[in-house]
RNA sequence: GGCGGCGUACCCAAGUGGUAAGGGAGCAGUCUGCAAAACUGCGAUUCAGCGGUUCGAUCCCGCUCGCCGCCUCCA
């Protein structure tokens, strides 16, 4: 029984979609205008999560997530980059869908662009207007909020409420300072689209009720985003959209917590963000590496929680998730003649899988599920100091990985895996002649010899072990 | 001014009205020719502070302090 907090009623809910064993989710993309940064990183690695627990709990999740690609910010980078700004929206996009794959997030069964759906949007604004919730105002078109009873119910406030110090945009048109554009005439020059109301572009909010509505129904079961977006994004999406079907939007809202920095929050305009692009070339490791780090580091907080990053973080993630693939390797290695331990084994995997399953249904507490992983970790190298049958290495192996699955970790081959830092190349062939020779050297106990060809490789990034039956394991 | 959140060991981070998971780092031990890995032990008499409710509170209530977020584009 997945158990999901609805930032709508701020508790957390039994999830029960609309129809059974069906989830229809939305979550809020990206405006492309550039580089994303860890905080667009968290928000996808999230609702990534989510969508791939809800499957392994059986649920059919259709997940839709949208690119802006037209907007202020979009026109004016353009301007001053002077490039055209379709040319600019797909060269961001197409770095998203790199950056996404380094950090295993799956692509959605659609990505809308805004642009896409002008036709569906002036739809769902030809509605609202038919029902008095829009008004025209020399070529823009608003929402009035006083039409929709229920305005404010996501982000807990009123319209009479509204101070003073309500930092509301000045606008002459508007008939109340809440409203919000839905259709925003265009200015010369301006990439624009043919309306009822005159040439223009959609406002910001429209475009993601316009689509959501047509790709997934009037009602979605998810809809996600950032905390930011909770007002005023996401209360103006449930009175357009509530506005124009007449039914409930959205059953289960979920908004992810922000990446600090400092205990700031991680934006464009304190200057303190770093994009994903920085962090992966910073970083000297494999990028499939860094890439699961990051991931590790995102998980390893609960989504709703502000998560600080920071070098040693990624650090920190690393080092926990060579512990794990130790392991990995230990179990590809087993040994075939070991005796094996029968239903003491599947005992231990089962209740880990049940203590993940319990922690996963609790609001995807992703914290609590890698503890139980390292909990079985850590029991597996105590119960089997001795080994393992290669059979139960690859069930221990193909546990590991059934329940990394939702989680979206441990997708690297062991072999891939970096543990050192140093980032010296060696070639496989040479690291088995070292250890060659120093088996031989071990042999005629040459301990100084033996201890150099250590250090040699130690130099180059490969580590040593010495086995009990007397072979050398090593990886870098 | 309105609304909301947070404060758990050196760092990260879960959590429950019944006496503090897990990870990283550290130290010690076992093992090892030496290592590495692994395991074992040590590490918050205590959960920002002060009151209250309770047989009992880190967890419930109130107040105080500190930090942060939204109210403007924002994941």
């Amino acid at each position: 029984m997945v158990k999901i907090f609805n930032s709508l009623s701020r508790q957390k809910e039994v999830f029960k979609p609309l129809i059974p064993g069906k989830v229809n989710m939305y979550v809020c993309g990206v405006t492309v205008y550039d580089h994303s940064h860890i905080g667009h990183a968290r928000s996808a690695v999230v609702f990534d999560m989510i969508a791939r627990y809800l499957r392994f709990r059986g649920y059919d999740v259709k997940l839709v997530k949208n690119f802006t690609d037209i907007d202020d910010k979009i026109i004016k980078r353009s301007n001053e980059d002077k490039i055209f700004w379709k040319d600019l929206t797909e060269k961001y996009i197409q770095e998203y869908h790199r950056e996404m794959s380094l950090l295993n997030v799956l692509t959605p069964a659609v990505e809308p662009k805004a642009t896409e759906y002008l036709p569906e949007m002036i739809k769902v604004l030809q509605g609202l207007m038919d029902k008095g919730f829009a008004y025209a105002k020399e070529g823009d078109v608003y929402f009035r909020v006083g039409a929709f009873a229920s305005y404010g119910k996501l982000s807990g406030r009123d319209l009479s409420g509204e101070d003073s110090r309500a930092r509301v945009e000045a606008n002459e048109l508007k008939e109340h300072p809440l409203d919000f554009v839905l259709w925003k005439a265009s200015k010369p020059g301006e990439p624009s689209w043919d309306s009822p109301w005159g040439k223009g572009r959609p406002g910001w909010h429209i475009e993601c009720s316009a689509m959501a509505m047509n790709l997934l129904g009037e009602t979605l079961d998810i809809h996600g985003g950032g905390e930011d977006l909770l007002f005023p994004h996401h209360e103006n999406e449930i009175a357009q959209s509530e506005g124009f079907s007449g039914k409930p939007f959205v059953r289960y809202w979920v908004h992810n917590g922000f990446v600090t920095v400092n205990q700031e929050k991680m934006s464009k305009s304190l200057g303190n963000f770093f994009t994903i692009r920085e962090v992966f070339q910073k970083i000297a490791w494999p990028e499939a590496v860094t890439g699961e780090a990051l991931r590790y580091f995102i998980l390893s907080t609960y989504y709703r929680q502000p998560v600080q990053f920071s070098d040693q973080a990624i650090d920190e993630a690393k080092n926990s998730l060579d512990r794990f693939y130790i392991l990995f390797q230990k179990c590809e290695q087993a040994s075939g003649s070991r005796k094996e331990a029968g239903d003491k084994l599947s005992q231990i995997l089962d209740k880990t899988r049940q203590a993940f399953i319990e922690a996963m249904d609790d609001d995807f507490n992703t914290p609590e599920a890698i503890a139980q992983l390292h909990l079985l970790r850590n029991e597996l190298n105590r119960e089997f100091s001795g080994g393992l049958s290669s059979r139960e290495g690859a069930g221990v192996l193909a546990f590991f990985k059934e329940l990394g699955e939702p989680l979206g970790l441990f997708k690297i081959p062991e072999k891939e895996w970096k543990f050192s830092r140093v980032m010296e190349e060696i070639s496989n062939e040479d690291v088995e002649r070292f250890i060659h020779e120093r088996q031989a050297a071990r042999k005629a106990k040459d301990w100084k010899r033996s201890d150099e060809i250590r250090k040699e490789l130690a130099e180059k990034g490969v580590i040593l072990e010495d086995r009990p039956d007397g072979g050398t394991s090593w990886r870098k």
